[in-house]
DNA sequence: CACCGTTACTGTAGCGCTTTAGTCAAGCGC
DNA sequence: GCGCTTGACTAAAGCGCTACAGTAACGGTG
């Protein structure tokens, strides 16, 4: 018959529920709310339910600050993204992953902290904060570099860390593998086996890991094969895609078929054959690395390598998680495949 | 003489440096640390300055923890999507405006806690465990519907919130207020000034508030100037927005220009156009409420309402943390224009 | 019936930090 | 020399919660 509507509650400042105003209320200590509300022995069975139902008519939440002060984990996961606004905001794969981590994380009651950084060495700065105050049980760490310095600084603090993309040198750290090199064979089998045989590769930013993993699969392949293959340095910059397939398509010898290495700038670098007079896939075939629905609805639509971002972050999330609850962590591999659309064909005889 | 280094430390369980180490090594007590490492008077300069080059060997940080049970600020501000993982992967607003948030956060050292909600009662219930909890010191409201039930809640529990999009009912609640009537209107104009006396809008769900005032700005342009205008419901679902496109162009007396709701449903719409054989601009002018690098990458390019999603995202992160610190809010407009491209141009006459 | 083991609690000491009330010596004016 | 201020600290309480050492009552046992 508690009726907590206060009708006549007069709006002054709230104070904060405290396991103390339960045992008060309850006639017992504050040590036998805790005991009751963590679910311990040491209360008998009715005092425990009297103990649930005044906590539950206060609207009692436990102060998450006092447990983590008592060492309790925090029930949130730790981001840092490095990369620029523009580019964070452009590329679909931040939202995919970042979607995709979320959905996993939410529904075990765990929240993100997200942070963006200028530098890597900004973004070792957070982590130390995030683990010296408790406020993230784990970090995922995105875009690992060659020799990351942000590995080596999160190795020694001793942290539930996976690396998404790329192993690492530091054992002690999980990553979370992607297979860059079998999806560039998976890349460029489907061109060869098209027929081409002169491929331009126009790449990310050289730094990541998974760019240089990729373009040696790519140098690799075009060797065993006997293709001709030239990659172009890039940085996710549509502007430098424009650039390098101008310079590609002006070629004595152009290739017949182009990589790219985002979606964005497989979608610049096409319209830079148009305006060229180029036809795609007539006079060269274009392919995108990353899939998304933009690249669905073009015309042509573009061929693409279809990783499923989404995936990755749930996957991401949920080894993390593994890791924070002391569970073995098992690799789940994420289905990666060539959608074949318009924007690939064989080359002109 | 004290020298902590302790040559031949066993690497076992790293304990947390407090300020009780600091106040031991300085000669003085947790007291005089407290105020030393807070800028407070009551030291002497010379004390102060040794305690602080204590803190600084000793890399010491202080406990979060213990310091929101103190009552300090989180530093943090939370954001809860209550929109499929699908959706928030693909429409590019979303991207957009939490990098703009979070540029603007970290710049203030603040981080953004990010959660994903089935519903609203979810979110609210987020948003209340954050709140009591005092995890976050701000949050931020995205996708406001009419009566929004999440904003009640809010708004009994006093707390720094504001609304992007859409005013509220609740004057205690701050909102960021978006002109989608006016943001209309420049684009009936813009369409209506080209000669278009005959236009469909495509809409994206209509239980959002900014959705349901665009449509009002609609119709009122339309009776208004004379204009044929007709709303067609959608919910952001580019399926929905290929179907109604079709329909559309296939009734008896097809509109000569539609706006669309959003970029992915504008790229759906034009690419049902085109395989129904209709020239764009030609036969009917498109328009997208967002723009994108899709947009001016596709050909035709595609006239779009550009409203800058990262400068939202920015300004809602600078009102919110204005909020924050008690300082007066000031609103700053967010530049929005029609920028005109290919995909619409003059009826045929 | 003294003895022991349970059970169901209570009381209190922290966790790391801030804050307030005190303490104590030095300095000042008359 | 006395009272009084001032500056520079110290001591201790308290934020909300957990953990752990007690303790009182009860029931069973030989």
């Amino acid at each position: 018959m508690v009726d907590e509507t206060t009708p006549a509650d007069p709006p002054r400042k709230r104070r904060r529920v405290t396991i103390a105003d339960i045992a008060e209320r309850a006639g017992v200590t504050s040590g036998a709310v805790s005991l009751a509300v963590n679910g311990k022995p040491g209360v008998s069975d009715a005092t425990r339910a009297r103990i649930l139902d005044v906590a539950r008519e206060l609207r009692w939440r436990p102060s998450h600050a006092a447990q983590t002060l008592m060492g309790k984990n925090s029930e949130a996961v730790g981001l840092v993204l490095a990369r620029p606004a523009e580019v964070i905001g452009e590329e679909i794969f931040f939202s995919k992953f970042i979607a995709g981590v979320q959905a996993t994380l939410s529904g075990r009651g765990f929240s993100l902290m997200l942070q963006m950084a200028e530098d890597t060495a900004a973004e070792s700065a957070i982590h130390q904060a995030w683990i010296l105050d408790g406020r993230v049980d784990g970090i995922l760490v995105l875009d690992p570099r060659i020799d990351d310095p942000r590995i080596e600084a999160l190795a020694s603090l001793d942290h539930p860390t996976i690396v998404v993309g790329g192993h690492t040198n530091e054992k002690s750290i999980r990553s979370l593998e992607v297979d860059n090199a079998g999806a560039m064979r998976l890349i460029m089998d489907h061109l060869h086996g098209l027929g081409h045989d002169r491929v331009a590769y126009v790449t990310g930013d050289q730094a990541f890991r998974h760019i240089s993993e990729r373009m040696d699969a790519f140098s690799e392949f075009c060797v065993d094969q006997g293709v001709w293959g030239q990659s172009l340095a890039g940085n996710f910059d549509p502007e430098r895609a424009r650039e390098a397939t101008a310079r590609l398509a002006g070629a004595p010898r152009p290739p017949t078929a182009i990589v790219y290495d985002s979606e964005v700038m497989a979608i610049a670098g096409m319209s830079t054959l148009a305006s060229l007079g180029l036809a795609v896939p007539g006079d060269v075939s274009v392919l995108s690395w990353e899939d998304s629905t933009t690249c669905q609805v073009l015309h042509p639509t573009i061929t693409a390598l279809s990783r499923d971002a989404v995936a990755l972050g749930r996957t991401a999330a949920a080894e993390i998680l593994q890791l924070i609850a002391g569970e073995a962590v098992e690799q789940e591999a994420v289905a990666t495949r060539v959608v074949h659309r318009e924007s690939t064909g064989a080359p002109r005889a």
